[in-house]
DNA sequence: AGTAGATACTACGCCACGTAGTATCTGCGG
DNA sequence: CCGCAGATACTACGTGGCGTAGTATCTACT
Protein backbone atom coordinates (compact mmCIF):
# COMPACT_ATOMS: atom_id res chain seq x y z
CA UNK A 1 0.00 0.00 0.00
CA UNK A 2 1.10 3.44 -0.74
CA UNK A 3 2.19 5.57 2.29
CA UNK A 4 -0.09 7.76 1.52
CA UNK A 5 2.18 9.99 0.54
CA UNK A 6 0.90 12.62 2.95
CA UNK A 7 1.98 15.47 0.34
CA UNK A 8 1.23 18.58 2.28
CA UNK A 9 4.04 20.04 3.40
CA UNK A 10 4.32 22.73 6.51
CA UNK A 11 4.73 26.55 5.93
CA UNK A 12 8.37 25.74 7.75
CA UNK A 13 9.13 22.87 5.85
CA UNK A 14 8.57 24.56 2.61
CA UNK A 15 10.80 26.81 3.62
CA UNK A 16 13.51 24.40 4.42
CA UNK A 17 13.07 22.83 1.55
CA UNK A 18 13.10 26.15 -0.53
CA UNK A 19 16.47 26.78 1.00
CA UNK A 20 17.93 23.47 0.54
CA UNK A 21 17.38 23.93 -3.02
CA UNK A 22 18.93 27.26 -3.65
CA UNK A 23 21.96 26.59 -1.57
CA UNK A 24 22.05 23.23 -3.16
CA UNK A 25 24.15 24.38 -6.26
CA UNK A 26 26.95 25.40 -4.08
CA UNK A 27 26.48 22.41 -1.72
CA UNK A 28 26.60 19.23 -2.81
CA UNK A 29 26.99 17.75 0.08
CA UNK A 30 23.67 19.36 1.79
CA UNK A 31 23.69 21.97 4.73
CA UNK A 32 24.19 20.93 8.19
CA UNK A 33 21.20 21.93 10.72
CA UNK A 34 23.56 24.59 11.97
CA UNK A 35 23.57 26.19 8.29
CA UNK A 36 20.07 25.61 7.62
CA UNK A 37 18.92 27.45 11.00
CA UNK A 38 21.36 30.18 10.36
CA UNK A 39 19.55 31.60 7.50
CA UNK A 40 16.01 30.12 7.48
CA UNK A 41 15.82 29.93 11.63
CA UNK A 42 17.55 33.29 12.57
CA UNK A 43 15.35 35.02 9.57
CA UNK A 44 12.22 33.80 11.85
CA UNK A 45 13.97 33.97 14.97
CA UNK A 46 13.67 30.15 15.55
CA UNK A 47 15.61 27.87 17.85
CA UNK A 48 18.38 25.77 16.69
CA UNK A 49 16.62 22.58 18.11
CA UNK A 50 13.26 23.94 16.22
CA UNK A 51 15.34 22.97 12.63
CA UNK A 52 17.08 20.36 13.87
CA UNK A 53 13.00 18.17 14.61
CA UNK A 54 11.74 19.55 11.40
CA UNK A 55 14.61 18.36 9.37
CA UNK A 56 15.02 15.49 11.25
CA UNK A 57 11.07 14.47 10.79
CA UNK A 58 11.34 15.57 6.82
CA UNK A 59 14.06 13.21 6.92
CA UNK A 60 12.00 10.42 8.43
CA UNK A 61 9.40 11.82 5.36
CA UNK A 62 11.66 10.99 2.84
CA UNK A 63 11.79 15.07 2.07
CA UNK A 64 14.97 15.34 2.39
CA UNK A 65 18.02 12.94 2.55
CA UNK A 66 20.98 13.16 4.95
CA UNK A 67 24.39 11.65 5.09
CA UNK A 68 27.02 11.92 7.79
CA UNK A 69 29.36 14.56 8.08
CA UNK A 70 31.28 13.71 11.42
CA UNK A 71 29.27 13.95 13.96
CA UNK A 72 27.00 16.11 12.27
CA UNK A 73 24.44 15.34 9.32
CA UNK A 74 24.19 17.29 5.94
CA UNK A 75 20.70 17.31 4.69
CA UNK A 76 19.67 17.25 0.80
CA UNK A 77 16.30 17.93 -0.67
CA UNK A 78 15.43 14.73 -1.83
CA UNK A 79 13.40 15.52 -4.79
CA UNK A 80 14.29 19.13 -6.73
CA UNK A 81 11.90 21.39 -6.76
CA UNK A 82 10.46 20.75 -10.24
CA UNK A 83 10.45 16.95 -9.50
CA UNK A 84 7.85 18.02 -6.22
CA UNK A 85 5.90 20.49 -8.90
CA UNK A 86 5.36 18.12 -11.56
CA UNK A 87 4.67 15.63 -8.82
CA UNK A 88 1.79 17.21 -7.31
CA UNK A 89 0.37 18.12 -10.66
CA UNK A 90 0.71 14.56 -11.85
CA UNK A 91 -1.03 13.67 -8.80
CA UNK A 92 -3.44 15.67 -9.04
CA UNK A 93 -4.76 14.25 -12.71
CA UNK A 94 -3.56 10.76 -11.74
CA UNK A 95 -6.84 10.70 -10.12
CA UNK A 96 -8.96 11.34 -12.86
CA UNK A 97 -10.27 9.32 -15.54
CA UNK A 98 -9.56 9.90 -18.79
CA UNK A 99 -12.63 11.78 -19.89
CA UNK A 100 -12.44 14.05 -16.80
CA UNK A 101 -8.80 14.86 -17.58
CA UNK A 102 -9.18 16.64 -20.77
CA UNK A 103 -11.39 18.90 -19.28
CA UNK A 104 -9.11 19.50 -16.46
CA UNK A 105 -6.44 19.98 -18.54
CA UNK A 106 -8.33 22.56 -20.50
CA UNK A 107 -9.17 24.66 -17.37
CA UNK A 108 -5.39 24.59 -16.53
CA UNK A 109 -4.45 25.72 -20.19
CA UNK A 110 -7.73 28.17 -19.75
CA UNK A 111 -5.69 29.85 -16.72
CA UNK A 112 -2.45 29.77 -17.85
CA UNK A 113 -0.49 32.70 -19.06
CA UNK A 114 0.90 32.82 -22.84
CA UNK A 115 3.89 31.79 -21.22
CA UNK A 116 3.71 28.96 -19.44
CA UNK A 117 1.81 28.05 -22.65
CA UNK A 118 4.54 28.69 -24.87
CA UNK A 119 6.62 26.60 -21.78
CA UNK A 120 4.25 23.67 -22.22
CA UNK A 121 4.48 23.64 -25.83
CA UNK A 122 8.18 23.70 -26.32
CA UNK A 123 8.11 21.00 -23.37
CA UNK A 124 6.09 18.61 -25.61
CA UNK A 125 7.91 19.42 -28.63
CA UNK A 126 11.65 18.79 -26.16
CA UNK A 127 9.83 15.46 -25.42
CA UNK A 128 8.98 14.61 -28.57
CA UNK A 129 12.40 15.15 -30.18
CA UNK A 130 13.41 12.83 -27.21
CA UNK A 131 11.43 10.29 -27.45
CA UNK A 132 10.76 10.13 -31.46
CA UNK A 133 14.37 9.00 -32.69
CA UNK A 134 13.70 5.50 -32.57
CA UNK A 135 12.13 4.68 -28.90
CA UNK A 136 8.93 3.15 -28.57
CA UNK A 137 5.98 5.13 -27.87
CA UNK A 138 4.90 2.44 -25.41
CA UNK A 139 6.86 2.62 -23.02
CA UNK A 140 5.57 3.64 -19.66
CA UNK A 141 7.01 6.72 -17.72
CA UNK A 142 10.94 6.95 -17.86
CA UNK A 143 13.01 9.20 -16.29
CA UNK A 144 15.70 10.47 -17.41
CA UNK A 145 18.43 12.86 -16.26
CA UNK A 146 17.56 16.89 -18.55
CA UNK A 147 20.39 18.94 -18.07
CA UNK B 1 -4.27 35.60 -1.84
CA UNK B 2 -3.39 35.99 1.38
CA UNK B 3 -6.38 33.10 2.61
CA UNK B 4 -3.71 29.90 1.97
CA UNK B 5 -6.31 28.45 -0.12
CA UNK B 6 -6.26 25.59 2.32
CA UNK B 7 -6.55 22.96 -0.47
CA UNK B 8 -5.59 19.76 1.26
CA UNK B 9 -9.08 17.90 1.84
CA UNK B 10 -9.67 15.42 4.43
CA UNK B 11 -10.90 12.14 4.03
CA UNK B 12 -14.22 12.28 3.88
CA UNK B 13 -14.62 15.64 2.70
CA UNK B 14 -13.09 14.04 -0.62
CA UNK B 15 -15.18 11.68 -0.27
CA UNK B 16 -18.49 13.70 -0.44
CA UNK B 17 -17.42 15.91 -3.10
CA UNK B 18 -17.25 12.83 -5.34
CA UNK B 19 -20.29 12.23 -4.80
CA UNK B 20 -21.54 15.41 -5.24
CA UNK B 21 -19.59 15.53 -8.81
CA UNK B 22 -20.90 12.31 -9.78
CA UNK B 23 -24.53 12.91 -8.69
CA UNK B 24 -24.20 16.67 -9.28
CA UNK B 25 -25.63 15.78 -12.91
CA UNK B 26 -29.16 14.10 -12.03
CA UNK B 27 -29.13 16.90 -9.24
CA UNK B 28 -28.73 20.02 -10.59
CA UNK B 29 -30.60 21.13 -7.74
CA UNK B 30 -27.75 19.85 -5.56
CA UNK B 31 -28.16 17.11 -2.89
CA UNK B 32 -29.45 17.21 0.89
CA UNK B 33 -27.20 15.31 3.80
CA UNK B 34 -29.46 12.84 3.55
CA UNK B 35 -29.37 12.22 0.46
CA UNK B 36 -25.03 12.15 0.53
CA UNK B 37 -25.18 10.44 4.10
CA UNK B 38 -27.79 7.72 2.32
CA UNK B 39 -24.94 6.69 0.45
CA UNK B 40 -21.59 8.14 1.43
CA UNK B 41 -22.72 7.90 5.10
CA UNK B 42 -24.14 4.30 4.87
CA UNK B 43 -21.49 3.02 3.01
CA UNK B 44 -18.95 4.04 5.44
CA UNK B 45 -21.45 3.48 8.66
CA UNK B 46 -21.15 7.44 9.91
CA UNK B 47 -23.58 8.85 11.59
CA UNK B 48 -26.14 11.35 10.02
CA UNK B 49 -25.13 14.00 11.69
CA UNK B 50 -21.34 13.54 10.67
CA UNK B 51 -22.30 14.18 7.46
CA UNK B 52 -24.11 17.25 8.28
CA UNK B 53 -21.04 18.62 10.04
CA UNK B 54 -18.43 17.81 7.03
CA UNK B 55 -21.01 19.40 4.61
CA UNK B 56 -21.33 22.34 6.70
CA UNK B 57 -17.61 22.87 7.11
CA UNK B 58 -17.23 22.56 3.54
CA UNK B 59 -19.72 25.24 2.93
CA UNK B 60 -18.26 27.41 5.33
CA UNK B 61 -14.78 26.70 3.14
CA UNK B 62 -15.90 27.65 0.33
CA UNK B 63 -16.08 23.88 -1.09
CA UNK B 64 -19.54 23.33 -1.97
CA UNK B 65 -22.54 25.59 -2.16
CA UNK B 66 -25.64 25.19 -0.63
CA UNK B 67 -29.11 26.56 -1.32
CA UNK B 68 -32.12 26.23 1.13
CA UNK B 69 -35.01 24.07 -0.10
CA UNK B 70 -37.95 23.95 2.39
CA UNK B 71 -36.14 23.24 5.98
CA UNK B 72 -33.50 21.57 3.98
CA UNK B 73 -29.74 22.84 2.78
CA UNK B 74 -29.03 21.53 -1.38
CA UNK B 75 -25.47 20.95 -1.33
CA UNK B 76 -23.58 21.33 -4.71
CA UNK B 77 -19.52 21.16 -5.39
CA UNK B 78 -18.57 24.51 -5.81
CA UNK B 79 -16.02 23.69 -8.36
CA UNK B 80 -16.11 20.84 -10.67
CA UNK B 81 -13.64 18.08 -10.08
CA UNK B 82 -11.85 19.70 -13.04
CA UNK B 83 -12.15 22.63 -12.07
CA UNK B 84 -10.18 21.61 -8.44
CA UNK B 85 -7.67 19.40 -10.18
CA UNK B 86 -6.62 22.11 -12.68
CA UNK B 87 -6.25 24.53 -10.15
CA UNK B 88 -4.04 22.05 -7.87
CA UNK B 89 -1.89 21.78 -11.19
CA UNK B 90 -1.98 25.86 -11.24
CA UNK B 91 -1.29 26.28 -7.91
CA UNK B 92 1.68 24.45 -7.76
CA UNK B 93 3.19 25.71 -11.06
CA UNK B 94 2.53 28.80 -9.81
CA UNK B 95 5.00 28.94 -7.04
CA UNK B 96 7.71 28.66 -9.12
CA UNK B 97 10.22 31.02 -11.19
CA UNK B 98 9.39 30.97 -14.80
CA UNK B 99 12.92 29.18 -15.40
CA UNK B 100 11.96 26.12 -13.51
CA UNK B 101 8.41 26.48 -14.55
CA UNK B 102 9.62 24.63 -17.27
CA UNK B 103 11.34 22.11 -16.29
CA UNK B 104 8.68 20.97 -13.99
CA UNK B 105 6.81 20.71 -16.85
CA UNK B 106 9.09 18.75 -18.56
CA UNK B 107 9.18 16.66 -15.45
CA UNK B 108 5.31 16.00 -15.89
CA UNK B 109 5.18 15.10 -19.32
CA UNK B 110 8.29 12.88 -18.77
CA UNK B 111 6.28 11.17 -16.10
CA UNK B 112 2.64 11.08 -18.35
CA UNK B 113 1.40 8.40 -20.18
CA UNK B 114 1.18 8.38 -24.01
CA UNK B 115 -2.72 8.87 -23.13
CA UNK B 116 -2.02 12.11 -21.21
CA UNK B 117 0.15 13.77 -23.61
CA UNK B 118 -2.83 12.85 -26.48
CA UNK B 119 -5.11 14.50 -24.41
CA UNK B 120 -2.74 17.71 -23.16
CA UNK B 121 -1.88 17.85 -27.47
CA UNK B 122 -5.65 17.89 -27.64
CA UNK B 123 -6.54 20.30 -25.49
CA UNK B 124 -3.42 22.59 -26.49
CA UNK B 125 -5.22 22.41 -29.98
CA UNK B 126 -8.66 23.16 -28.78
CA UNK B 127 -7.27 25.91 -26.85
CA UNK B 128 -5.73 27.35 -29.83
CA UNK B 129 -8.77 27.11 -32.18
CA UNK B 130 -10.95 28.62 -29.53
CA UNK B 131 -8.89 31.97 -29.08
CA UNK B 132 -7.40 32.31 -32.26
CA UNK B 133 -9.86 31.81 -35.01
CA UNK B 134 -8.73 33.97 -37.51
CA UNK B 135 -7.51 36.55 -34.98
CA UNK B 136 -3.49 36.93 -34.26
CA UNK B 137 -2.23 35.59 -31.40
CA UNK B 138 0.44 37.26 -29.92
CA UNK B 139 3.75 35.89 -30.89
CA UNK B 140 3.65 32.78 -33.13
CA UNK B 141 4.74 30.02 -30.41
CA UNK B 142 6.67 27.27 -32.41
CA UNK B 143 8.65 24.93 -30.95
CA UNK B 144 11.96 26.31 -29.02
CA UNK B 145 14.94 25.37 -28.61
CA UNK B 146 15.96 23.71 -25.09
CA UNK B 147 19.18 23.78 -23.92
C1' DA C 1 -50.53 20.72 19.05
C1' DG C 2 -47.06 16.98 18.47
C1' DT C 3 -43.79 14.72 16.12
C1' DA C 4 -40.51 13.70 12.69
C1' DG C 5 -36.95 15.43 10.37
C1' DA C 6 -33.71 19.20 9.69
C1' DT C 7 -30.28 22.45 11.28
C1' DA C 8 -27.21 24.63 14.85
C1' DC C 9 -23.94 24.21 18.37
C1' DT C 10 -20.61 21.85 20.90
C1' DA C 11 -17.35 18.40 21.84
C1' DC C 12 -13.69 14.96 21.69
C1' DG C 13 -9.89 12.27 19.82
C1' DC C 14 -6.08 12.06 16.62
C1' DC C 15 -2.57 13.60 13.95
C1' DA C 16 0.52 16.86 11.58
C1' DC C 17 3.29 20.84 12.40
C1' DG C 18 5.57 24.57 14.59
C1' DT C 19 8.23 25.23 18.32
C1' DA C 20 11.47 24.18 21.85
C1' DG C 21 13.47 22.20 26.23
C1' DT C 22 16.40 18.62 28.21
C1' DA C 23 19.35 14.72 28.07
C1' DT C 24 23.36 12.59 25.79
C1' DC C 25 27.33 11.95 23.33
C1' DT C 26 31.92 13.15 21.61
C1' DG C 27 36.00 15.33 19.70
C1' DC C 28 39.23 18.87 20.92
C1' DG C 29 41.92 22.00 23.54
C1' DG C 30 44.31 22.33 27.79
C1' DC D 1 42.59 12.91 31.58
C1' DC D 2 38.84 16.52 31.91
C1' DG D 3 35.54 19.56 30.74
C1' DC D 4 33.43 22.31 27.26
C1' DA D 5 31.31 23.33 22.97
C1' DG D 6 28.55 21.72 19.55
C1' DA D 7 25.75 18.11 17.75
C1' DT D 8 22.08 14.72 18.01
C1' DA D 9 18.27 12.17 20.36
C1' DC D 10 14.19 12.18 22.86
C1' DT D 11 10.22 14.28 24.64
C1' DA D 12 6.72 17.62 24.99
C1' DC D 13 3.18 21.09 24.35
C1' DG D 14 -0.09 24.14 21.74
C1' DT D 15 -2.85 24.78 17.68
C1' DG D 16 -5.57 23.61 13.98
C1' DG D 17 -7.87 20.56 10.72
C1' DC D 18 -10.65 16.67 10.14
C1' DG D 19 -13.45 12.56 11.37
C1' DT D 20 -16.98 11.59 14.21
C1' DA D 21 -21.03 12.34 16.80
C1' DG D 22 -24.18 13.91 20.69
C1' DT D 23 -27.56 17.36 22.16
C1' DA D 24 -30.35 21.33 21.66
C1' DT D 25 -33.48 23.77 18.64
C1' DC D 26 -36.56 24.78 15.21
C1' DT D 27 -40.42 24.09 12.07
C1' DA D 28 -43.35 22.16 8.46
C1' DC D 29 -46.81 18.77 8.15
C1' DT D 30 -50.43 15.80 10.14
Amino acid sequence: MSTTPRNRLGELERAVLEHLWTEGPSHPEGLTVREVHDVVGVQRDLAYTTLMTVLDRMAKKGLVTRERDGRAWRYTAAASRDELTSETMRHALGELAGTERRSALLHFLDESTPEEIDELRAALAALEARQAPGSTPRGRHRRQKVT
